[in-house]
DNA sequence: GATACTGTATTAATATAAATAATACGGTTG
DNA sequence: CAACCGTATTATTTATATTAATACAGTATC
């Protein structure tokens, strides 16, 4: 079986189904472009309703995980794309935090020094 | 009476009481370090029980618009003070995010850009 | 130290929202 | 058209948030 849930565990179940996905997608064990289980026959396989599985998959659309078709299934993004999703949305929180600091009346200056300040931990941009 | 409470909004009573308060220091309606109504008066005043009361100002003091005293009472934060808070804040949240934008492989002129593009917005929120 | 205030913590009742399920709809494929 | 797919709508159940009741603890005044 794909992945197990913990009865145990206080989160709801969609939430538990999109975090391990989530998880095994980021460590390569599921590849990109795959095929997920279709929301019915993980339920079935799960022992749970359909609808929490379209949850967990629409969840994991929104944060740009996979990708789903009407009636052909959902499939595991592009690590290419998937990493534009994300700097596309770390981006826009850049924005609108300098926008909301420009509203509480600090300085241009004071924004954009407190932008590199961030991006000045661990050495900066060094990739491998 | 200090504010009014309009039973047909869907939000909690103590989220008005925190919100009306919270507009009225920042429009200078209540001075600065002056003592607000305690939780009990409000509350009687209001028709409503304390507790409700005391939740929106440990709300508003968790947000640095007030100050409360054990036995004393309840202070508008001094505005420089209040200023400094949010701004603080504000500041914060730039440097996480352009923090995290590193993170995801964005270039320094990226970021920069993406700050600048949040400072050049002319309105902000709109209020009614 | 008694009283009359003040803010705060704890618990319980209740109202609201979240999570799940039941069902129906609409697209794709062979 | 049959057998799959994802998705939307509605209802039911469960969990959380909100409010209330009550008790605790600090400050000031007399």
């Amino acid at each position: 079986m794909l992945i197990e849930l913990d009865y145990k565990d206080r989160r709801p179940i969609y939430e538990q189904v999109t975090e391990k996905l989530a998880s095994m997608m980021m460590l390569g064990v599921l590849e990109e472009n795959s095929q997920l289980p279709s929301v019915r026959s993980m339920a079935v396989a799960l022992s749970i309703n359909p609808n929490t599985i379209q949850r967990a998959y629409a969840e994991l659309e929104r944060q740009g995980y996979i990708y789903s078709v009407k009636g052909k299934g959902s499939f595991v993004t592009d690590t290419s794309k998937m990493r534009a999703f994300r700097q596309k949305e770390a981006r826009k929180k850049v924005t609108e935090a300098a926008s909301e600091a420009v509203r509480l009346g600090l300085s241009e200056q004071e924004i954009l020094e407190a932008a590199k300040e961030g991006m000045k931990q661990t050495g900066g941009k060094e990739y491998d």
